[in-house]
DNA sequence: CATATATTTGCGTGTTTGTGCATGATTAGA
DNA sequence: TCTAATCATGCACAAACACGCAAATATATG
């Protein structure tokens, strides 16, 4: 949505970088050549914008141009075997206190797919997200009601972005947003590069009565740029941390706390 | 080094083995002829692959091409893969004749999904499906753009149905439309069950340029009560059926038959 | 306002990387 | 064994790259 561009009006190494970022995110991957005659600068520049983005992390060069940090290829079945038992167990806390006939609202992550397989075959519900891996899981639910939020979709997520799945979640009203991608800090983090996602989740919050969070041990103190929402925005938090002093913290302010 | 220098999108040699390694894992083993030939390049870069996926220890080489290291206790995508080399020889043949920048509209089933997985991953495509098995197969492709569309999903067909999916696909405008649901007749025809995805799948012909139909030898001659459309909408059928009494009257009716 | 300093940019130079082809070596299969 | 296919190695070429330098621009300071 910023691209804008004045077609003379040169922008500064940083407002460029910015921009490539953002289409490194969105694309996938990028061309320098491409990029050069999009800017209406050099390769050279351009090449040197690559390598600050590289020398921050926030890009994977190749030659002839960059890719998102985490290809799309190695992907989300790698990273749900990873920590594979520790989301186990989080998914099937957070899966036990749900009633029947809730209206669950679930983004995108590899926790909260183990959580959508841990919900009990016998409650009826209706789930709701945007992402394909959690709808493939909720459609082996047998009494689940699944609602596929659509858009463009994102490589790293899977799972739709844009104001068109933003505006849909608006126009809800459910029992529980479930939510598992977040950094927590003093509040939810998200990192910087997908601030349209961090729109779509604290969407997903306020459409939703209570807030379920799930996060594996890493995710607590990771302090991340972009602030979703306040942490007591969530009720309750599962979690493998046993980092006491954050976890004192959380409660104080509000949060219910599920060790597992 | 004249002549027409492809003017594909090159991959990155680590684009390109990370996808050389999903296909391997996907299928159990990959040619390296076969390979050269889908991404565009000599032997030679393949074989440079396939040694350094080898040194990394991720696959195991052969005289050929190469293997899974470790072959998963027989994995549900094997079965499906031995049960319907029928659906992959398809998807195969109808996926050779799309070209570089199409935009595709995909509807929902096995073969499918085997029609983007068959997909040269050189090719920079634009994937519009209703379908979470579809969206998630061309969330593999390297360059391609993946749009879902939402709506409420079937259970069977485990996509979106319902008025919003048919309004999003009336306003779109594509190159093809590639269907594999329908059964064949004198047109093509749908069970009267599913008489809203009857309606969603016209839609769909009606956004497209060209309609490319996908049919295994058991959906000839299936006549079902509910026509979708005429036969003569379709631009060509990719079928393993040898029934030349249909196939003759279905290239009568100006469809352009092609049969593997 | 003028000058000094810093930043950014484009171009030239040499270096690295990726690729394809040619030439032998190796292997699978008859 | 023999034969054809596959492979490794060396080489050449083009594209992409890093580095240094000078001109242009922006920013700061007296």
């Amino acid at each position: 949505m910023t691209a804008d561009r004045k077609e003379l009006a040169a922008l500064s190494p940083e407002e460029r970088q910015a921009v490539i970022l953002e289409k490194v995110n969105a694309a996938g991957r990028v061309l320098a050549a491409g990029l050069a005659q999009e800017f209406g600068v050099s390769e050279d520049s351009i090449r040197r914008d690559l390598r600050d983005l590289s020398d921050a992390g926030l890009v994977q060069r190749f030659h002839g141009g960059a890719a998102r940090l985490v290809t799309p290829a190695l992907d989300f079945h790698r990273r749900e075997a990873l920590h594979a038992e520790e989301k186990q167990s989080i998914g099937r806390a957070a899966a036990a206190p749900i009633p029947d006939g809730a209206t669950l609202l679930v983004d995108s992550s590899t926790t909260v797919v183990r959580f959508v397989r841990a919900l009990s075959p016998a409650l009826s519900l209706r789930i709701i997200t945007t992402a394909v891996d959690v709808a493939a899981a909720a459609l082996d639910h047998p009494l689940a009601e699944v609602v596929m939020l659509g858009g463009r979709l994102g490589r790293l997520t899977r799972s739709a972005t844009g104001a068109g799945a933003i505006d849909a979640i608006r126009a809800l009203r459910v029992d529980y947003c479930v939510l598992g991608t977040c950094g927590i800090d003093h509040g939810l983090t998200l990192r910087a590069d997908d601030f349209e996602d961090a729109h779509l989740k604290s969407a997903m919050i306020r459409a939703a009565n209570k807030t379920l969070l799930l996060a594996t041990a890493d995710k607590l103190g990771q302090a991340a740029t972009y602030e979703v929402a306040p942490i007591a925005a969530v009720s309750a938090l599962f979690t493998s941390s046993r980092d006491t002093a954050i976890l004192k913290a959380i409660r104080e302010a509000g949060v219910d706390v599920e060790t597992v």
